[in-house]
RNA sequence: GCCGGUGUAGCUCAGCAGGUAGAGCAUCUGAUUUGUAAUCAGAGGGUCGCAGGUUCGAUUCCUGUCGCCGGCUCCA
């Protein structure tokens, strides 16, 4: 056992090293402070504790907090800092799975009585104490029946040891007192905590799974650094501050009403005219782009929805039919189905190809009580919906004219950063597809050399699709950094062989045309509550309700804010007159609040002068300007819909 | 739907070991004519989410129900 294993460092340098040693052996020997940063090390590509003897030639690298992936372990390390903390406090609960998100860490727990959040504050403080005791976190390795004897007491480590574990497995100890079934790695010992903070209990299934039991689940998160956890505290608070729902209150957008239902939105004055602004650019964009604009009934015979199969495959999300003389009807979920009968109610020549139907329609679908949120998770929204029909070889043309308008929607509403996925049947390997396996072929690669035209950058899911064909989806990044899901591109293999779609092609025969769905807002109640949260409420001046507010100083100069209104009224700008008896001071004040972008002030300096004082949102006092000329400032931010905000 | 929390004036919130409620802002009235984020004074306004129960008495305790919030699940 004296032999020796040959390390290869990242810079390229090798290292003879004797068996047992450990990768923290090797940071040592590199140099005290990387040994001290060190939290974790990758060795030959996979993560290793650092105190985890090496068992061959390897390639190895240590890692610090300057490597992202090491955020993952350290927040992992953090959970089980949780777990132990609860055990203590409340001895005999059981422990789920507690894993490192995106944004820090949870761990699930079954007890019988819930946690309050004063036993939330109790356990942060435990956490404290316990890393204060500087516990090394060590690695154990247990066979599986030993495991099993072991977590006797612990029903979901043992159901998870059944279904996960090697014949040997590893565990985790964290002090004499707590052990864990785990696969690591994790940081060597409590020290390396620095900042952690619990954030919230709440209920969830064990796997995830509403007919398994339901556990406890505390998230908490951590950071490498106290300031890099307050930072993120910060921005929860920011993001609690632009909360679309607070907004659209305080601004007076829109409202839900428990008298109407959960799930229904009103939108009011000022809502509407953000609203038609936005489906009007898309109404725009649709007849320069080659769509024709449809209306479609909000009820048809279910009949249809048995043709189109959503009966069977979607009652989940419908509303209950009606009944009505004739027959049963079915409020619509979608408007594939409309677009389609408009699509067949003639014969289609390869000559009318692409038929390219949009519509801003309203669906209504059936969510689960609990599973609303604002404007993003309705119970009845407008999609931008449109159904292309067409040949195979125009699908790929199709599908670019696609991304590049979702792109374009994403450049006109300010976002400048947005990723995609490509959801693919993996060749159909897990059986839930529908459609002949040609047609994927074909639709996967349009999509893909589509996605490479247009520049995008698509991460491949496979075996996401839908049953019924493969999609794009388009995400953007907000002024926060949140993703959110935007646009979608989707292939329909499905419903033109249910509704026995057809074309007659240049063989004078019938084909079946391919049918692409896709929404770029996805939903305009959502996309509205989204471009809320992103400017603050401050929207664009084009987008803006009331694009500036007149405020006479005294009432003296009444007669000329009222003229200066009447000119911003004609010019074609959304503006208003605050015409009330009150101090310039309190009216700035009301219009700062409601996010106006300009405030013009008219006293009697600027009565003498034609000008108007200009209070920008942002920017402040700009000083007095002729009326003329801040006019045409004003307009020319409208016409070109700019999103900067100055 | 499930777990937990929560529901008091238009808004934000206080209060109640059970004795039918209070502030600030908003609203209305009056005064103030005011130069870049709140002028002053007075008045009005609530069947304490809804329905039952316990009690001499319920906004307060209990049960049910509805909405909302944080999650689970699902998705636009």
């Amino acid at each position: 056992m004296s032999q020796s294993f040959d390390i290869t460092l990242p810079d390229g340098s090798h290292k003879a090293v004797p068996a047992g040693t450990t990768p923290l052996d090797i940071a040592r020997q590199i140099g005290e402070r990387l040994a001290n940063d060190a939290l974790v090390a990758r060795v030959n590509g996979s993560l290793w504790d650092l105190t985890r003897p090496l068992e061959s030639d390897a390639k190895v690298e240590i890692l610090t907090p300057r490597n992202p992936e090491t955020l993952e372990v350290y927040r992992h390390s953090t959970a089980h800092l949780l777990a132990a903390a609860v055990l203590e406090l409340f001895p005999g609960t059981q422990l789920g799975i507690g894993p490192p998100t995106e944004t820090g860490f949870f761990y699930d727990f079954e007890r019988s009585e819930p946690f309050t959040p004063e036993d939330l504050q109790r356990i942060e403080e435990r956490m404290r104490e316990i890393q204060a005791r500087n516990l090394p976190y060590e690695r154990i390795l247990t066979r599986k029946d030993e495991g099993l004897q072991k977590y006797k007491d612990l029903w979901m480590k043992c159901q998870l040891i059944q279904e996960k574990a090697a014949d040997v497995f590893t565990e985790y100890t964290l002090g004499p007192n707590f052990i864990d079934f785990c696969r690591g790695p994790h940081v060597p010992n409590t020290s390396k905590l620095k900042a952690f903070k619990l954030l919230s209990v709440a209920g969830a299934y064990w796997k995830g799974d509403e007919k398994q039991p339901q556990l406890q689940r505390i998230h908490g998160t951590a950071f490498f650094t106290p300031k890099e956890l307050a930072e993120y505290l910060e921005r929860l608070e920011e993001a609690r501050k632009r909360d679309h729902r607070k907004l659209g209150q305080e601004l007076d957008l829109f409202s839900i009403q428990e008298l109407a239902g959960p799930g229904l939105i009103f939108f009011h004055p000022k809502g509407g005219i953000v609203r038609r602004t936005i489906e009007d650019w898309m109404r725009e964009q649709y007849l320069n782009r080659g769509y024709s604009l449809v209306y479609t009934p909000h009820v048809m015979r279910r009949d249809l929805w048995k043709t189109s199969g959503h009966a069977n495959f979607y009652s989940e999300n419908m509303f209950t039919p009606m009944e009505l003389d004739d027959a049963e009807y079915q409020l619509k979920p979608m408007n594939c189905p409309g677009h389609i009968l408009i699509y067949r109610d003639r014969q289609r020549s390869y000559r009318d190809l692409p038929v390219r139907l949009g519509e801003l329609g309203t669906v209504y679908r059936y969510e689960r009580s609990g599973t609303m949120h604002g404007l993003l998770r309705v119970r009845g929204f407008t999609q931008d919906d449109a159904h292309i029909f067409c040949t195979p070889d125009q699908i790929e043309g199709e599908v670019v004219s696609c991304l590049e308008f979702a792109i374009d929607v994403l450049k006109t509403f300010g976002f400048s950063s947005y990723e995609a996925e490509l959801s693919t049947w993996d060749k159909g390997a897990s059986g839930k597809y529908d459609g002949a396996p040609e047609l994927w072929e074909l639709a996967e690669k349009a999509l893909a050399r589509a996605v490479e035209k247009v520049g995008l950058q698509a991460k491949v899911m496979a075996d996401e699709a839908a049953f019924y064909g493969p999609k794009i989806d388009v995400k953007l990044v907000d002024a926060l950094g949140r993703k959110w899901q935007l646009s979608t591109v989707q292939f329909d293999f499905t419903l033109p062989r249910r509704f026995e779609l057809e074309y007659i092609a240049e063989d004078g025969h019938k084909h079946q045309p391919l049918m692409v769905h896709r929404a770029l807002y996805g939903s305009v109640e959502r996309f509205f509550g989204i471009l809320l949260e992103h400017y603050a409420g401050a929207f664009p001046v084009w987008l803006a309700p009331v694009q500036a507010i007149v405020l006479p100083i005294t009432d003296k100069q009444l007669d000329y804010a009222r003229q200066v209104h009447e000119r911003l009224v004609q010019a074609g700008i959304r503006a208003t007159l605050d015409d009330r008896k009150e101090k310039v001071n309190l009216k700035i004040r009301e219009a700062q609040l409601q996010k106006i972008p300009f405030m013009l002030v008219a006293g009697g300096r600027e009565a003498e002068s034609g000008t108007v004082a200009v209070r920008h949102r942002k920017l402040g006092d700009q000083g007095a300007k002729p009326l003329d000329e801040v006019i045409a400032s004003i307009q020319q931010r409208i016409q070109s819909r700019s999103v900067a905000d100055e």
